[in-house]
DNA sequence: CACCATGTTCCTTG
DNA sequence: CCAAGGAACATGGT
């Protein structure tokens, strides 16, 4: 469920049911996601430390805790890839299919599944020190983002997508944020204007307000068992989109512009999908 | 069987 | 050293 407003949204979820709350026991059920922390430092470090905070950095999840007589907090990473999901979930139920890791705390486990295990959870932090700015970083201003923009010939969709520009963006507000912009994905990154960069900048911070925005507002199910824990499209769980949708051009190929008319065309960059409207996104 | 999927990292190539 | 492109990771859905 993964870009900023997911990551965000489960940090809010997570954060009171956690602080607080300590490890009883550890169970990795694949090692790969803990890469590059061992399986054996892993268990030494969780069992019996207390959660003590919740932050999200860009797409990632920062745990921080602190072991039992112990002065020294530390922190523990986390990420989704593509298909990650935490939740909590009663202590008995059986773990999903897919469940990479699961910490016992007591009434309820924490349960980190994901099927493709492209994710982590991990005591490597330093995947964090290679972002760029937060998209609300005070000191993030549109000539910033405008002289990051001049340093590369790629098209601008690809670029929004390199999280040392600005951390966040993903496949989908991506494409977004294009539209809302008017302007084309197929731009190259070094073309745009300062005022064109401005745009861009307050349509990427619009789109990713309003997803966390519906997240916090819409009910949500985080657990692997139930049917819908995504919220990209803006409906509430059992919900149809027919009213609630919020993604204008995203896997809208060849439906009608919201705005024009026009079929919304897909495009491949970088191996990835885009999805925008040639007559609405032009400069 | 074919192609698609919310992300990141590593390896080439220029 | 850097920018850019592509494969790899792993599983499931259509």
């Amino acid at each position: 469920m993964p870009e900023l407003p997911e990551v965000e949204v489960l940090a809010r979820h997570l954060r009171p049911a956690l602080t607080g709350k300590t490890i009883r026991a550890v169970v990795v059920r694949r090692n790969r996601v803990l890469y590059p922390t061992s399986s054996a430092r892993f268990k030494k470090a969780l069992a019996g430390a207390k959660f003590l905070g919740l932050q999200r950095r860009g797409k990632y999840l920062l745990f921080e805790l602190r072991r039992a007589g112990s002065r020294e907090n530390f922190f523990l990473l986390g990420h989704l890839g593509m298909t990650g999901r935490m939740f909590l979930a009663p202590k008995n139920e059986p773990l999903p299919k897919h469940a990479a890791v699961m910490l016992e705390l007591g009434a309820k486990n924490f349960i980190y599944e994901d099927t493709r295990y492209f994710g982590r959870l991990t005591l490597d932090v330093s995947a964090i020190e290679k972002l760029g700015p937060e998209p609300w970083d005070n000191n993030f201003t549109p000539e910033m983002f405008h002289r990051a923009l001049k340093s590369s010939r790629q098209p601008v969709k690809v670029k929004l997508l390199d999280q040392t520009l600005v951390t966040g963006v993903g496949n989908i507000y991506a494409s977004e944020a294009l539209f809302r912009a008017g302007i084309s994905p197929r731009r190259a990154a070094n073309r745009l204007t300062l005022v064109q960069a401005e745009n861009l900048l307050r349509c990427v911070r619009e789109v990713l307000q309003a997803a966390i925005d519906c997240g916090s507002t819409i009910p949500l199910n985080f657990s692997a068992h139930q049917s819908d824990g995504l919220f990209y499209y803006g409906r509430a769980v059992g919900a149809g989109d027919f009213y609630t949708e919020r993604l204008l051009v995203y896997d809208r190929a060849g439906k009608p512009c919201v705005q024009c008319g026009a079929p919304i065309r897909r495009i491949v960059q970088a191996a990835r999908s885009t999805f925008f409207c040639a007559y609405c996104q032009k400069g």
